[in-house]
DNA sequence: TAAGTATATAACAATATACTTATATGCACA
DNA sequence: TGTGCATATAAGTATATTGTTATATACTTA
């Protein structure tokens, strides 16, 4: 039995993280694919400091996890975090953003990584 | 049929909002009650107008609306919203708030408004 | 080992946020 | 009509956030 509730500081605090849309869609996205930092680079059209910044933050609260490959660091949703029910639960309102994904794997880009 | 799913910008917008303790506080009583500005002053122990900026933002994005009621103004949730199916289901994943209003209650603050 | 790629981090600047204090508005009631 | 109470708003300030540029780190491969 999962647990999703949450007292009211931390809810808080991961909504004021997901309360913008890059780290919010990043987050929708994980919760369907790994990706690298490279591919956030190209979805978002942001600058990879940028990127490595909202990753950084969704890290340090323990919502992502990284896993390096090579040359390549991925990123996927931590599924042990404390506040994973809850993040699931939200990430289901939202619209699926698979074709992002898509976009990349068409212009051969997600495959580069 | 409730249209729960809700546009990723839009979302973020809402999140953003909602990620300080005290909107999403009074958001989740709003949820049971409506309530003045000054019962909201004595269960934060903060300052009227900071109370009064925090229902504003609510407001201005259409989540709460106000009523008067002679000298006083009560806030509630704002059914009619676009975002009340989405904003309901978050509300869901939060731990009731009650304790707050019968404190007051017991103090015989609640009746004063 | 040198060069290239992926990523992180530091330092800084612009902007946003969340308080504070002071003041205005609107209603009630004597 | 004047006083008091509830609330809103304006202005100012401290702090947080988010991006930028520059640089560091870590791995890969020639």
């Amino acid at each position: 039995m999962l647990k999703t509730m949450i007292e009211m500081d931390k809810a808080a605090d991961i909504l004021k993280l997901l309360g913008n849309e890059t780290r919010l869609t990043m987050l929708k996205i994980l919760d369907d694919h790994d990706c690298c930092v490279c591919e956030f680079v190209e979805i978002f059209q942001a600058s990879q400091p940028s990127i490595s910044q909202h990753i950084r933050k969704l890290r340090d609260i323990g919502l992502v996890k990284e896993e390096r490959r090579g040359q390549w660091i991925f990123y996927s949703i931590n599924k042990d975090s404390e506040f994973y029910p809850f993040i699931l639960q939200l990430l289901n309102l939202l619209p699926q953003q698979n074709e992002k994904l898509k976009e990349l794997e068409e212009k051969g880009t997600r495959i580069k990584c």
